[in-house]
DNA sequence: GTTTAGGATTCG
């Protein structure tokens, strides 16, 4: 860099050759190879662009005489320009050589030289350096710092009103950055002082990086040019033109290094004896140990700050967004996971898989989105005044788990802030980081498996989960463990929770610390029964006539039909209105009693959604939850029979009201039932030639493009899986002509009784379609 | 050249 801050007197440092130029000396069209001008920078632009690209700043010198036509414009262009725009400041001393002169076009409108000069770095000119001092053969450039100027300090039981006070003080409270309402950001910070008064400063910057870096309480701020005046009776500190702030860690005896964005700064050894004095003093009369945890030490229901690091992050809501951070240690209670779309969530995702027992899940709201969607994944955080909340799920009020909240506001200063790499703290965080065994979290892993704890809940506990690919890693650098498949198919279909029911895997986490035992109820999962039974179960109901009674309410309509050579059995079919109008068919939602399977598959082509019912004295109400509580098309809906609390069906009238869209996961809320979730459920026998395995695998959902949900009422799709299932596991095969299948492979040990058993599961992984 | 906030937790 062809520019360079000295500290010495700049005609020492210039090279002999060189003579002073006065300005009223300087005229355009002559030599000024030999020639310096020195000056005062009384004025700078902001740096800019010019049309072409090139980089323009321009600066006014002043001459040490009294003359009228003592100041003189500067431009610089190119590197230069950059270079000079970044550390010249008003009052620098500045010696420019090497110049053009040229007729200066705004000469009669500034008063100024008639001429200006034009730095720049020539393309081609050779750059020598001789000690401190950069030479270039066609021109350099040296600045040097005015003399530091003496401040003073008041002391903070002598503020006035209305006067801009240079001040110190050690932090007593503060709220880090955060963005206003208006244009800037806002950090409110209150101090103290040997005088024990205190003093809240409110501080306005449209650059964060302007603003104290106070990490916590206890650290020593200077601020220069403060603006003191009265505000409630009390003097307040705000931030007005030339403010500017220097911080320093508070602990006694830690290095003196200030954090500040300025480049250039003053201080003096004076001024670190002030600060080493506060420390000392803050020390002993300043409660300096602020409410922070490391989440191995958490209590529920409490307020605390959190350093840590963020490993992924994801939009929420428009007011909440998803933080998942960790700190190196494991969180005792069960803590909740916020559910996001997976393509919806910023980070390594398979870091996020390692880290995920020690990873907890925060939702910040309102005010801070804006600053977390900023934060960059890898950061340091603190996140001040976190919130811990108990919580139980809905349906086991004896099962609890925590959530971490940073609430919006900035009460108590509650706020993120980013923490530099170099911070002592994340210094100790990141040592502790590197030495922490994942292996070890990861055996006792049971997050990600909470989907199977719900499918082999009747039949298994699950005490130690070890991830057979990681330990098989070191022999296959693939990260694959390949198994041929060699054995002929098991499939079947089984119902279980739906996600929000596997939150509460989390208990499970809790019970495995304590070495427990945990079995699951029979209830998690059940098979999906036939259609047989649910024609069983309209036929009884059929058996007693529609209660004419309930034919009609405000909420729908009803029809009742005879049927021919079929006794008494009568049709009812109650059509739901909107608004006390009658939908189209596609969008209507039908409770039909009395109907047989057949007649409700035909009404089901022709409805969005239908509810079959019975009537009672009062009113109309589900079936037993063998059946479906909803048909829609070919998919029916089953609830959980034990998890439900089943409301009357008076509580669809509410979702009448709005326009209704008939989400089957809205008409199961209102009518209090827990959905089931159809889900895949497959044995396969690999067989790598070393030896043969039996692997589960589960799938949600879909599995080739065909959803659980519709399997088994298609034959179409039917006959599709049966395909599938051929291709992957052709019967009476060598092994030799199988297909190979790469998949990844955990273990689990299932207990049956007294006897345990090791299991494996499929997971992670994808089998792409054009193979099959 | 103005506004923001002006300390004082918990809805999600």
């Amino acid at each position: 860099m062809p520019v360079q801050v000295i500290d010495g007197a700049p005609e020492t440092l210039l090279p002999s050759h060189l003579q002073k130029v006065d300005l009223k000396y300087l005229q355009w069209g002559c030599d000024q190879a030999n020639k310096y001008f020195q000056g005062t920078v009384i004025l700078s632009y902001p740096l800019t662009k010019l049309v072409n690209g090139t980089e323009f700043f321009k600066i006014v010198l002043q001459e040490n005489s009294c003359s009228k036509t003592s100041t003189i414009n500067v431009l610089f262009f190119g590197r230069l320009a950059d270079d000079c725009g970044k550390v010249v400041h008003q009052g620098d001393t500045m010696v420019v050589a090497g110049f053009n002169v040229a007729k200066s076009p705004s000469a009669n409108e500034d008063d100024r030289h008639c001429c200006h000069l034009e730095v720049s770095e020539d393309a081609g000119s050779a750059v020598y350096v001789r000690g401190n001092v950069f030479i270039c053969v066609h021109f350099f450039i040296v600045f040097f710092q005015p003399v530091a100027p003496k401040y003073t300090y008041t002391p903070l039981n002598h503020l006035k009103g209305g006067t801009i006070v240079n001040l110190y003080g050690a932090v007593k409270f503060f709220k880090p950055p955060y963005v206003s309402k208006g244009t800037d950001y806002c950090s409110v910070v209150t101090i103290v002082d040997q005088s024990n008064v205190k003093l809240t400063c409110t501080l306005f910057n449209g650059n964060l990086d302007a603003l104290p870096k106070i990490y916590k309480i206890g650290d020593i701020v200077r601020f220069h040019r403060i603006k003191i005046r009265e505000y409630n009776k009390q003097m307040q500190g705000i931030t007005g033109i030339g403010f500017a702030s220097l911080t320093f860690d508070g602990t006694v005896g830690a290095p003196i290094v200030p954090r500040t964005s300025s480049k250039s700064y003053s201080f003096t050894e004076e001024e670190q004896k002030t600060i080493e004095e506060l420390r000392t003093w803050a020390a002993s009369n300043l409660s300096v140990c602020g409410p922070t945890a490391k989440l191995s030490g958490i209590q529920p229901m409490l307020f605390f700050d959190l350093t840590c690091q963020l490993v992924g992050k994801a939009e929420v809501d428009g007011s909440s967004f998803l933080l998942k951070v960790w700190d190196g240690t494991k969180c005792p209670h069960p803590s909740w996971k916020v559910l996001v779309e997976e393509s919806d969530l910023e980070g390594d995702k398979v870091l996020i898989h390692r880290l995920r027992n020690l990873i907890v899940d925060i939702l910040v709201y309102d005010n801070h989105v804006k600053l977390a969607k900023s934060l960059k994944v890898g950061s340091f955080l603190r996140i001040y005044s976190l919130h811990t909340k108990q919580a139980s799920a809905e349906n086991q009020p004896d099962v609890s788990y925590v959530e971490f909240h940073l609430h919006g506001g900035t009460c108590y200063g509650r706020g993120i802030r980013v923490l530099p790499e170099n911070n002592p703290d994340v210094k100790e965080l990141k040592a502790f980081m590197d030495s922490v065994n994942l292996t070890e979290s990861q055996n006792v892993e049971s997050m990600s498996s909470m989907e199977l704890d719900g499918i082999f809940g009747n039949l298994s506990c699950k005490s130690n989960w070890k991830l057979i690919h990681s330990l098989l890693l070191h022999k296959n650098s693939t990260g694959h463990v390949i198994f041929n498949i060699a054995l002929k198919k098991t499939w079947s279909v089984f119902l279980s929770f739906k996600q929000k029911v596997f939150g509460r895997y989390k208990i499970h986490m809790d019970l495995l610390d304590q070495k427990t035992i945990f079995t699951y109820s029979s209830i998690s999962q059940q098979e999906v029964p036939d259609g047989d039974d649910f024609d069983l179960i309209l036929r009884d109901c059929a058996a007693s006539a529609p209660n004419p009674e309930v034919h009609n309410s405000l909420w729908y309509d009803c029809e009742v039909w005879d049927t021919e050579n079929q006794g008494q059995r009568k049709i009812a079919v109650h059509f739901v209105k909107h608004d006390e109008l009658l939908q189209e068919p596609e969008d209507t939602l039908i409770m039909v009693q009395g109907g047989t399977l057949k007649e409700i598959r035909k009404l089901s082509r022709r409805f969005k959604c239908i509810i079959p019912v019975r009537s009672t004295k009062e009113d109309l109400e589900l079936l037993d939850l063998s059946a479906p509580f909803l048909l829609q098309g070919k998919i029916w809906h089953y609830g959980c029979k034990q998890c439900s609390n089943q409301k009357t069906i008076q509580s669809l009238s509410s979702l009448a009201e709005e326009e209704p869209s008939w989400e089957p996961t809205e008409i199961a809320r209102v009518l209090g039932i827990e959905p089931l979730q159809y889900v895949f459920v497959m044995k396969f026998t690999l067989d790598d030639g070393t030896g043969a395995l039996d692997a589960y695998l589960f799938d949600y959902e879909k599995f080739f493009q065909i959803p659980a949900s519709e399997v088994l009422t298609s034959s179409l799709l039917q006959e599709k899986m049966e395909m599938i299932m051929n291709i992957l596991c052709p019967s009476g095969t060598k092994l030799d002509d199988l297909p190979w299948l790469e998949c990844f492979i955990r273990s689990y040990n299932v207990k049956d009784g007294m006897e345990q058993q090791v299991c494996y599961q499929i997971f992670d992984t994808m089998v792409a379609e054009d193979v099959i």
